[in-house]
DNA sequence: CTCGATCCCTGGACGC
DNA sequence: TGCGTCCAGGGATCGA
């Protein structure tokens, strides 16, 4: 499941393979995980790919303008624009020798100029692939927070401890942080001894912090492995990662603890699994709601008014 | 504001 | 061998 480190790796790859082509022609399969099909059919031939990006977990392929040899008189394309993909949970973007045999869920085909395809394989389709321009890209930037990568401590304490969220729905929180899903969520809380279902508001200064540095160590060194393939992930060059051997939590449910030999149990926390050492990672007081009665519950002033 | 539920989708694991 | 069932999960969306 791409998440940050795996999107870095696959940005990294195209980097390496297709900056600079043309694209050519688009043929699409199946379409409905793509905003506006019609849009990648007209607009992308013709256009360069003049840098390869990454957005939390979104690849940004930014393309030149529309050709110039364009002779139809009201070029409407000349701007530059973007295309953006998110890979969803297994989504695999690279190129290939036009030659090579189509894989049953592959559905988009960008050809280039050196021969290559740029294909989109994805048999679940919770991918997304969008075509923009640019104002409506930077537009939809903005609904995301910030890049855990570069966070410094203030702004990350800031994002996090003023929130009544549960810790573990804050980090996968796009807007939030950009680019974390649950296994890098599970693995720095487990690296920083925090329990998934802990507030936001509840974390001192000093956990705040010591979450944000793991979650950066754990991050960087991921991309290094070439992020986690757990069952699928592969990178632009068809390899999987090698980070799912250092995990320490995440799909270890019944193994034990590499700190305490306790055995990591899983739960659901924010609707989505979590795992977690008990005693490493201790629980919370449970939330009460229900348990203060009569007393306390008469004496507040008015809110409004 | 925060929560849970629901939907999207298919492959893989599991039970019989 | 071949069913059926359940689950995984990011994100959008909706109602509580």
């Amino acid at each position: 499941m791409p998440e940050l480190p795996e999107v870095e790796t696959v940005v990294r790859g195209l980097r390496r393979s297709i900056l600079g082509r043309t694209i050519l022609s688009v043929r699409l399969g199946k379409t409905d995980f793509i905003d506006d099909p019609v849009a990648l059919e007209m607009h992308l031939p013709g256009r360069r790919i003049e840098a390869v990006e990454r957005f939390g977990k979104f690849m940004l392929l930014r393309l030149s303008g529309a050709a110039s040899g364009d002779r139809r008189g009201e070029n409407v394309d000349a701007a530059p624009a973007s295309l953006l993909v998110h890979l969803g949970m297994t989504g695999q973007l690279a190129p290939s020798p036009a030659a090579q045999p189509y894989g049953k869920h592959t559905h988009v085909y960008l050809t280039l100029d050196d021969g290559r395809e740029v294909r989109y394989t994805d048999p679940r389709r919770f991918g997304r692939m969008t075509y923009l321009t640019e104002a409506l890209l930077a537009e939809k930037l903005t609904a995301f927070g910030a890049d855990p990568l570069e966070v410094g401590a203030a702004e990350f304490a800031a994002r996090i401890r003023s929130r009544h969220a549960r810790i573990k729905a804050l980090l996968l929180d796009q807007s939030v942080l950009r680019g974390v899903g649950n296994i890098y969520a599970d693995e720095s809380l487990w690296r920083a001894k925090i329990h998934p279902a802990r507030l936001g508001t509840s974390l001192k200064p000093k956990e705040a912090e010591t979450l944000r540095k793991v979650l950066q160590d754990i991050l960087k060194k991921a991309i290094v492995m070439r992020g986690s393939s757990i069952s699928d992930f592969l990178d632009a060059d068809g390899e999987p990662g090698e980070y799912q051997r250092r995990h320490r939590a995440y799909g270890r449910e019944g193994e034990r603890c590499y700190r305490c030999r306790t055995l990591i149990r899983r739960a659901i926390v924010a609707g989505r699994s979590s795992y977690f050492c008990p005693k490493c990672q201790p629980a919370p007081r449970r939330r009460k709601r229900s348990t203060r009665r009569a007393g306390s519950a008469r004496r507040r002033a008015p809110r409004n008014a």
